[in-house]
DNA sequence: TGAACGAAACGGAACGGTTGCGTTTCGAAA
DNA sequence: TTTCGAAACGCAACCGTTCCGTTTCGTTCA
């Protein structure tokens, strides 16, 4: 029997049982890793089950298809935002510990994700706005940062960490994704010292 | 009967009469729309061979498979260099000037072209390349701009065009294909005044 | 307390239907 | 006569579903 509803909202009645938590993530955290190794479009449910060691029923008693599957992976998908509270006693020191974090944070695995899902990005603006929210912005803020280099005298008064947003995570994201070049600590002195600092203090 | 190094190496014979230019023409510029349109995993050979308006047969007679017809088609893709010699009096001017025509060569339909293969260039590291060096890359250098800057006395002598060509590529790739969203204007005025020209100016 | 039960969830295998790849065939066109 | 298009083919992979035998775990009852 076909159950239309079910199929456009997924399973009306998800398992709920001790076991199911643990399936879940079994299945979740075998979804990331496909995602990473081959790409959205290249994830197939059979490798996602047998990766997981689970039955292709079970994954599609608790989603309705490899879309929801792969959305709520990355909806779970935890990334560690650098500490932003740390006061290294100045704003350069701040900073590198920021983008050392940053730079750890945007590890290669983020950013093979981030590879596998940009052309369904193009097609899913809900994958896509999920993927934006989750992966890639939400990975830490600068304002502190900058407040207390505003505290301490070494920026003026009314500076903002805007143009640190802007341009952090996207020379970052850049590199991993686009070029495919790791990112070390070189680079990150490289970020402050020559784009960073001299942005703030133009 | 399989022929082992038609199949590994493509056909031993391409065709060369009259009429092949054409058709590989009209195939390759079909490989571009559908790259575009639903990337390089979900781009099929029967919807190349429609697109072309051509028999599999015949792609199969030019090339050994999908990887490099996508391949060739990527590599005749003429992306306009933009024009570094207008020299329009000011540095702030080469440069707007510079940031406009980039922003109008990184068009949403390149960055389609980039999302689509950025899956496929994590395990392809010949289209890896062959896309970074005929896509991202050879887009114009900025060179001439900042010498004509030196020469007028905008710049001090010895800059260089380095973090230029480090920050504007990577901003702009950055918005088209993570962000998705549109170049325009404004966004260079923004890049050329609040970033380029105060790091030029450090 | 502890053994037995039963519903729920499970893994694995298989199925039908679809899609894609690369090949072959054949009649038309140049 | 060569090259072409269109169509069809075999093969493999994938999707979503269904079935079946097994495991898990809360409950019941001794």
């Amino acid at each position: 029997m076909i159950n239309i509803v079910e199929k456009a909202n997924g399973p009306t009645h998800r398992p709920t049982g001790p076991r199911a938590e643990a399936r879940e993530e079994a299945i979740l955290g075998a979804a990331l890793e496909l995602l990473r190794e081959v790409g959205y479009d290249r994830l197939s449910m059979d490798a996602l089950a047998e990766r997981a060691r689970a039955g292709k029923a079970t994954i599609y008693r608790h989603w309705s298809g490899k879309a929801q599957v792969v959305a709520e992976a990355i909806r779970r998908l935890k990334c560690e935002r650098f500490d932003a509270l740390v006061d290294t006693g100045s704003l350069r020191g701040d900073l590198l510990n920021a983008a050392d974090q940053l730079g750890a944070s945007f590890t290669t695995e983020d950013a093979a994700i981030i590879a596998g899902v940009t052309s369904a990005m193009r097609t899913d603006p809900e994958l896509a706005e999920l993927v934006r929210s989750q992966v890639l912005n939400n990975r830490g803020d600068f304002n502190g940062i900058i407040e207390r280099a505003v505290r301490r005298g070494e920026l003026p008064a009314g500076s903002t960490a805007d143009l640190v947003h802007e341009v952090m995570p996207a020379l970052l994201i850049n590199r991993l994704v686009i070029r495919g070049e790791p990112i070390d600590a070189e680079l990150a002195n490289h970020l402050v010292d020559d784009i960073v600092l001299p942005l703030l203090h133009q």
